[in-house]
RNA sequence: GGGCAGCUAGCUCAGUUGGUUAGAGCGCUACGUUCACACCGUAGAGGUCACAGGUUCGAAUCCUGUGCUGCCCACCA
């Protein structure tokens, strides 16, 4: 016997299939010769933090594509591994080193420092990787990199020595986003901006010696008024009427495409330009002509005189029609100060206080500074106006304090030469994006080829490889590596020479008596991420498994760090290996909570995958994500806290969502949240964030065991008789013309689902391939072909036969879940290997025995020649006649227990078609067959429906509700006659008759054909029932 | 400012090249617990497909415009 609980225990399920999996190594990829190969590399988690649900998302729907290729026989690698996340974990750390023990990095030192963070990375690698498994990710586990182990590190310094050799790394000033905290710059992608309020402050320059006819001062704005200090210029435009002209026309041209709505404020618009016409363009016409003639003006507070400047970035149309010039703190005021050669007057140390140029103002931070000034300003009268604004801010998304834009010598990566290949490799197709939309923002960043700053001024991370000498000639650097290709030295950006080499060595070394110190800084961590692809497989080594592996398949992520990421790899990919590193990249969509915001930690409004898999399964949280990835928009999940003593779920709200305890509303018994802090609430029982969408995968995971309960205790009767000959599956279903129609609707419909879901993961229709195999498996398997099993089962004639399409089906549901749902399918596999034995599929190969595990089972590959849409149609028929009889039962209240008489009248086809079905039928509905044919005849007080062009007529004797029934058919009549009535114009109208195709002019005659029909016999029921209504 | 997406049942979403009486899950209502599964079954209610025009014999689907929501990029002295 094999009795199995009635409820499926995913945690035992999930412990059983690891050891399973991990005993075999079933994950592990092997280069081997002749092999169709599949490889993915995973987007390596940062070692900040543990996994979130994106990562749950982006991690199954990885593990879907891999299964499936690994059970369509592929050599499948999955090669996973973590990131090192420069800024991101040296912040952590640090914020925590401050936290915890008043420490800053300076205080600890680089060296120990980094030992630190390399604690923190093995505490949270292991929790990480934990998670990947917990999940089920069948990531090949024997070969976890990390972007700063030994053999990322080689790849990073031989990539960065190459690209230093070909001339593309160059050194040079550059405005930064200086984080003041971290004391590093961060690129544009880890500042976010933030609204504030503010203030515009106005504020009087005063013209050095003033010619009469001139103005004494000019007028300048500002939202950062402590930058005046670094000021090195004021600039006015060069030809202001001109200038004016063109935005004003701008303005007009605009205006003419405007909508209604619009046109008032582009009129106000307009006026304004006729006000400064008139007030303001004079002035600005003599400021130019100053500017030309090298007039100069006073620096408020520090009395500096610094120049009026021409330059076009100064805007007529906006503010006074002048602006200061901060060369050094600003990115634009950079560019002017560039052009006219301005000095770049830097004013802040790395630590965010102002230096010695600030004179009185030097240790100062920026925001006492501002105070200082404004009131100083203030007291010399040249403070004209104070305005409120609210102002975009920019903070440093990792410290979260306020960046400060400071120029500062850094490493670029220079891009005009790389991203071309980039480019090509997606315009030409042979990196395809899907979704397709995506590829315009990929193309439209690398068009601008923008140099890639790749110095950080971190501890953590990859040093950079360059080492800095002077004192010393070519001659003597020849003469020391001259023999070593590893070494490449270059002078034309400094002071003596910068050395590169991939060989960490040189760090020892001394040249001719000048000593080679090392630059401090470490690399952008997208640059050892960009060559995760190779570097993870062995480059520049040139292994098997590069050589077997890359390029990689696929490569799927989210697209925020589409540009970030996926252009550096394929730019990095192309450089060093000469080819792609992956032929495809999908983009899969973002959670967000059900206010449609992203769910975040810091937001309190995410769901913690762990607390998923731990309450409802890994299966279910997978299933969930994977039918939430369609292709067209980013998925809401709506966020409920869970009560630990009751099981009640509580919406999570924008405003409970930041409570460190909740009150249950239900049980009224209090729950910690994640941001529970004092000692009495962390002692309160922890209520999880989960979500309702999760439930559906946990329950049909149930459903699949319970079928699966059905077809073992159905195996069992085999002890029983059996008249039925035994099935060999491999060879009995190759003609599938001599079974039963049942039986050749089933492999009808496996061939067809098979084929669906297939394509649905080939094409990432994640979604659609969930949604096909969910109605599969629990409308048509369990509801349908289950159900009419079960006559079958009792008749020993069939037995067998019933016994083993029931395995064949269920064995290829398990299989096309597999991917998405690893647990339940693989405990039930072996549930079934071992009742059923060694029950090969016509997929199998014959001459193997049965893989000891399903992930290694093969993918079905149903025969063409077993979808039979006849049959499939014919079957439609049969379910039809069901759901009839049974919305009889229904609607005349008839309880189940109650067995029914029915007569069916169908024409001979179908008569001869359903004859075969009627035990199938009679068992369930849960009726007695009278009649069934042409003839059938509707017995008195029967209770009438139709249905695939039968008439269902249940017998209900005195049962019936005659008022009942007449009420519902005067309403069914009236909506049967509205139909016709439509479908009638339809035909009438002679255009549609003309013009539509012909099919469906005859399928809108057959459709009205029916209704008429229907119409008639609806309408004789009634008159039936009206004579009896009226006799009783 | 530029670009992209979305708006379909109370909620979360499907709806393939325009052709039925627009679907699913959850929730809701009624009935049902010997017979795989109450994490279930059977049946039901529930939608002017954001709005306005247009193309067409025919529009949730194609075109134009409007509104709202979200995302990305750029910029704001």
């Amino acid at each position: 016997m094999h009795e199995l609980p009635k409820q499926y225990d995913h945690k035992a399920a999930q412990a059983r299939c690891r050891t399973l999996w991990d005993t075999h190594r079933l994950w592990h990829a092997e280069p081997e010769a002749g092999r169709r190969v599949y490889s993915v590399v995973i987007p390596p988690p940062n070692v900040t933090g543990a996994l979130h649900l994106g990562h749950a998302l982006n991690n199954t729907l990885q593990d879907v594509l891999v299964r499936t290729r690994r059970m369509q026989g592929f050599l499948t690698l999955w090669m996973p591994g973590t990131d090192h996340a420069g800024i991101a974990t040296q912040a952590v750390v640090e914020r925590r080193l401050l936290e915890e023990e008043k420490l800053s990095r300076h205080d600890l030192g680089r060296e120990k420092l980094v030992e630190r963070i390399w604690a923190w990375k093995e505490q949270y690698e292991k929790r990480i990787l934990g998670q990947l498994r917990d999940l089920g990710a069948s990531c090949d586990w024997d070969r976890v990199r990390f972007t700063l182990d030994d053999q990322c590190a080689a790849a990073v310094r031989e990539a960065f020595f190459r690209l230093f050799q070909k001339g593309l790394v160059r050194r040079g000033k550059r405005l930064v986003n200086w984080d003041t905290f971290l004391q590093t710059a961060v690129s544009d992608d880890e500042v976010f901006h933030e609204q504030v309020k503010g203030h515009f402050w106005h504020i009087r320059y005063d013209v050095i010696d003033p010619k009469p006819g001139e103005p004494a001062s000019v007028t300048v704005a500002t939202t950062r008024p402590e930058t005046l200090l670094g000021d090195t210029a004021v600039a006015v435009h060069p030809s202001p009427a001109a200038a004016l002209d063109a935005a004003e026309a701008a303005v007009r041209q605009k205006r003419a495409t405007a909508s209604a709505k619009e046109q008032p404020e582009i009129d106000a618009q307009l006026d304004e330009f006729a006000a400064r016409r008139r007030d303001l363009l004079p002035t600005l016409e003599t400021l130019a002509t100053m500017a030309h003639a090298g007039r100069q003006l006073r620096l408020p507070l520090l009395g500096r005189a610094i120049p009026l400047v021409a330059d076009e970035w100064a805007k007529p149309e906006l503010g006074s029609g002048c602006v200061k010039i901060t060369p050094a703190h600003d990115p634009n005021d950079y560019d002017v100060g560039k052009r006219r050669s301005l000095p770049m007057l830097n004013i802040l140390n790395p630590d965010g206080t102002l230096n010695a140029e600030a004179g009185p103002y030097a240790g100062l931070t920026m925001h006492k500074a501002r105070k200082k000034v404004v009131a100083d300003l203030e007291a010399t009268g040249q403070l004209i106006q104070v305005e409120d604004r609210v102002i975009e801010l920019a903070h440093s998304d990792r410290s979260k304090t306020p960046i400060e834009p400071y120029l500062a010598d850094q490493w670029f990566i220079r891009m005009d030469e790389l991203a071309q290949p980039a480019l090509d490799a997606v315009t030409g197709g042979r990196v395809r994006i899907v979704p397709e939309r995506y590829a315009k923002s990929y193309v439209d960043w690398l068009s601008e080829k923008r140099d890639w700053p790749v110095s950080r001024q971190l501890w953590w991370g990859h040093r950079i490889p360059i080492w800095h000498v002077t004192g010393v000639t070519e001659a003597d650097l020849r003469q020391a590596f001259g023999d070593r290709a590893t070494v490449a030295w270059r002078s034309d950006e400094v002071d003596g020479w910068f050395v590169c080499s991939s060989d960490e060595s040189l760090a020892t070394e001394t040249i001719a008596g000048g000593q080679l110190t090392r630059d401090p800084d470490v690399l952008d961590t997208w640059f050892s991420s960009a060559l995760w692809p190779h570097s993870t497989l062995g480059w520049p080594r040139q292994t098997a498994d590069l050589a077997t592996f890359y390029p990689t398949s696929a490569l799927v992520t989210s697209r925020d760090i589409l540009t970030l990421w996926v252009a550096r790899m394929v730019i990095m990919g192309v450089f060093d290996t000469g080819e792609i590193p992956f032929s495809e990249v999908y983009i899969h969509p973002k959670i967000l909570d059900r206010y449609g915001e992203t769910m975040s930690k810091s937001k309190g409004n995410g769901v913690d995958p762990l607390d998923v898999i731990e309450t409802l399964g890994a299966d279910a949280l997978r299933f969930a994500l994977a039918s939430m990835a369609t292709e067209t928009q980013d998925v809401r999940m709506p966020v409920e806290f869970q009560c630990p003593a009751c099981g009640q779920l509580i919406e999570q709200t924008v405003q409970n969502r930041v409570k460190p305890r909740i009150d249950c509303p239900k049980c009224a018994k209090p729950f910690r949240t994640q941001w529970a802090s004092v000692e009495a609430d962390l002692a309160l029982p922890r209520g999880p964030a989960v979500s309702e969408k999760f439930e559906s995968g946990r329950n049909f995971s149930n459903k699949l065991w319970n079928a699966t309960r059905f077809v073992l205790m159905s195996l069992d009767a085999a002890g029983g008789e059996n008249d039925g000959p035994p099935v060999d599956i491999q060879r009995g279903l190759s003609d599938p013309v001599s079974l039963e129609l049942a039986d050749r609707w089933l492999l009808s419909r496996l061939a067809s689902v098979t084929r669906e879901a297939t394509q649905a993961i080939d094409e990432y229709r994640f979604a659609e391939a969930t949604r096909i195999l969910y109605a599969f498996a629990w409308d048509e398997f369990c509801s349908a072909y289950l159900e009419l099993s079960k006559p079958r089962l009792a008749d020993p004639a069939h037995r067998h036969q019933a016994q083993t399409m029931l395995l064949v089906g269920l064995d290829t549901i398990l299989r096309l879940l597999h991917p998405i749902m690893p647990f339940v399918t693989e405990e039930i596999w072996q549930h079934l290997r071992e009742a059923a034995g060694d029950r090969r599929m016509p997929w199998d190969e014959s001459d193997k025995p049965l893989p000891e595990s399903l992930m290694v089972a093969r993918w079905p590959v149903p025969p063409a020649a077993w979808i039979d849409p006849r049959t499939e149609n014919q079957f439609g028929s049969f379910l039809a006649v069901v759901a009839a009889i049974r919305e009889i039962r229904a609607r005349q209240n008839v309880p189940p227990k109650t067995r029914l008489m029915v007569a069916i009248r169908a024409a001979g086809d179908v008569a001869t078609l359903l004859d075969p079905m009627r035990p199938a039928i009679e068992s369930m509905a849960a009726v007695g067959i009278t009649a069934l044919g042409p003839d059938a005849s509707a017995p008195p007080a029967a209770a009438t429906a139709s249905a695939a062009g039968c008439d269902v007529f249940v017998d209900l004797a005195d049962l019936v509700d005659i008022d009942a029934e007449i009420a519902r058919l005067v309403k069914e009549n009236e909506k049967t006659a509205g139909f016709m009535r439509a479908k009638q114009a339809k035909l009438a109208d002679e255009k549609f008759a003309a013009r539509a195709p012909e099919a469906v002019v005859a399928k809108e005659r057959a459709q009205l054909a029916e209704l008429e029909a229907k119409l008639a016999r609806d309408a004789a029921a009634l008159t039936d029932f009206r004579r009896r209504q009226a006799s009783s």
